[in-house]
DNA sequence: TATACAGCCTCCTCCAGGGGGAGAGTCAAG
DNA sequence: CTTGACTCTCCCCCTGGAGGAGGCTGTATA
């Protein structure tokens, strides 16, 4: 008969960790004595000690081993549970690899420039939107407004009302200096004829958005397409579609490229 | 000013968690109601929420984040800090590589041998054990006792006793069928002068000690060093020392080979 | 304007695997 | 018999929230 401290330093786990493992269930001492309440072990005990271990380096949880030795289960089945512990921790690899990519590619961007420091881009997925819209080719995008100004008035005489923040679609894959293919949308749920002009459809779901919100004036808004391409770049993804910039909060005076209060987000979706 | 559910919309972020991360000081509503303690988030507070998911993303802890955006931190430090994480994920990245390893090191056992599932072999370091030691060569194993008896005689005129179980060193390389060379020992803590037959100096500590328990009689235990030693080969180590056996639990009549309740430790020193 | 109902609040518990420590009781050697 | 080393239970702590109870609040609609 050992004592908890004797046993622990045989099996070299801690006593803290032998009194959880009684408390769980997992190794109840042999005997326990009854008015003092001391925990007693075995060199017997050992066998089923070091299983417990062996299995917990494997990467078990504590509850699971418990049951896997406690049921005596068939050989079968303790190859089954090995093999989906392997794919997990094949998922696990993956994962951290991926973190450490992305980590690597946070640290040359900050290598290059500094400046990147303010802004942070987040890959997220979006769900699809039904949107009311407009498209057609602006001279410069803060011409845009008539196309805003069509689409406003025909939702307003329609009495319907966007449900969330709008937003315009840029539809040209390259840089121009002139004549860009935007498209302005307004998210709404009420029914609507579409005309001519005005189209009404859903907006594709997106696997993979590469997300930035730029808080600032619309003049510096080019920055922040800066960066965003920088990181699509530095983490070897490529745009899959058209850039979505969303209003969130827009100027005290409509059209207003210099208030500072501005809070845009710049949407790329994206795929490696 | 938004609610907490439009906030929560917008950035794809729980409310639950926004809540935590106002509790925990790391994003503050912009504004509290002081009567219904309704939490009022603004748009110009969503890029300090992306910069915390985006550090989050890459593996830095909720703490850290709020430290880093909260001191206005030099960015050189941020690339320090960087650097220490992409340290830490290439060891997370290893260890579990080395998991996954050792997952399928068992599967590949389990599948060639069922029976193997009687033992678990487990990696310990083991620290430094002064002894007092015979070492000779005998025919078989079992007739150790003689050298046994040796060092006892020795060890008891001197008034010295053992400080833990004692334990026997195999010196051979390969298996032999006859004439072993054995080194019995007795870990002790008090000085003892040597003789021409006794030595007395330190077992030195090992790094990487492949361990199992053996519970069961002595006549038996050769079917634990073919778990060992089919363990040791199928993780790619190899042995770098004398084999040691540790007598946890001595039979009942001394030198009894048959008796079921002994309980023996078997432990090789390896390395890749 | 009444009411329904969605949304918000705080507070509590839970997850894994123990670590740290307080306060009190026990064991064994000298 | 004493003393010091062990051991006991009980409680709180860590991460990053999730889930739910019970009770207010805000707003849209009839």
């Amino acid at each position: 008969m050992l004592k908890i401290g004797d046993f622990s330093k045989l099996s070299r786990v801690s006593v803290k960790t032998l009194r959880y493992y009684d408390e769980i269930g997992l190794l109840k001492p042999l005997q326990v004595d009854r008015f003092t309440a001391y925990r007693y072990y075995s060199y017997e005990q050992l066998p089923r000690l070091n299983r417990i271990l062996a299995l917990k380096d494997l990467g078990m949880a504590l509850e699971q081993i418990a049951r896997l030795l406690d049921e005596e289960l068939p050989p079968e089945q303790l190859r089954g549970m090995l093999r989906l512990k392997q794919a997990e921790i094949e998922g696990e690899v993956a994962e951290a690899q991926a973190r450490l990519a992305r980590v690597e590619a946070r640290l040359r961007l900050i290598e290059q420039e500094d400046v990147m420091s303010k802004y942070d881009v987040i890959l997220k997925k979006v769900a699809p939107l039904e949107v009311a819209s407009v498209r057609g080719v602006v001279p410069t995008p803060p011409d845009q407004g008539m196309l805003w100004q069509e689409l406003e008035e025909y939702l307003a005489a329609r009495r319907v009302r966007a449900t969330g923040p709008c937003l315009s679609l840029y539809h040209d894959d390259e840089h121009k200096e002139k004549d860009w293919d935007i498209e302005v949308c307004e998210p709404i749920e009420a029914e609507l004829p579409e005309s001519q002009r005005v189209k009404v459809y859903k907006l594709p779901a997106v696997d993979a958005m590469a997300c930035m919100v730029h808080h600032g004036p619309f003049s510096t808004i080019g920055e922040a397409y800066d960066a965003l391409m920088k990181w699509i770049d530095s983490n070897s993804y490529h745009i899959t579609g058209p850039a979505r910039e969303i209003y969130l909060q827009t100027p005290a005076k409509s059209g207003d490229q210099q208030d500072p209060n501005t809070v845009t987000e710049v949407q790329f979706p994206v795929t490696r």
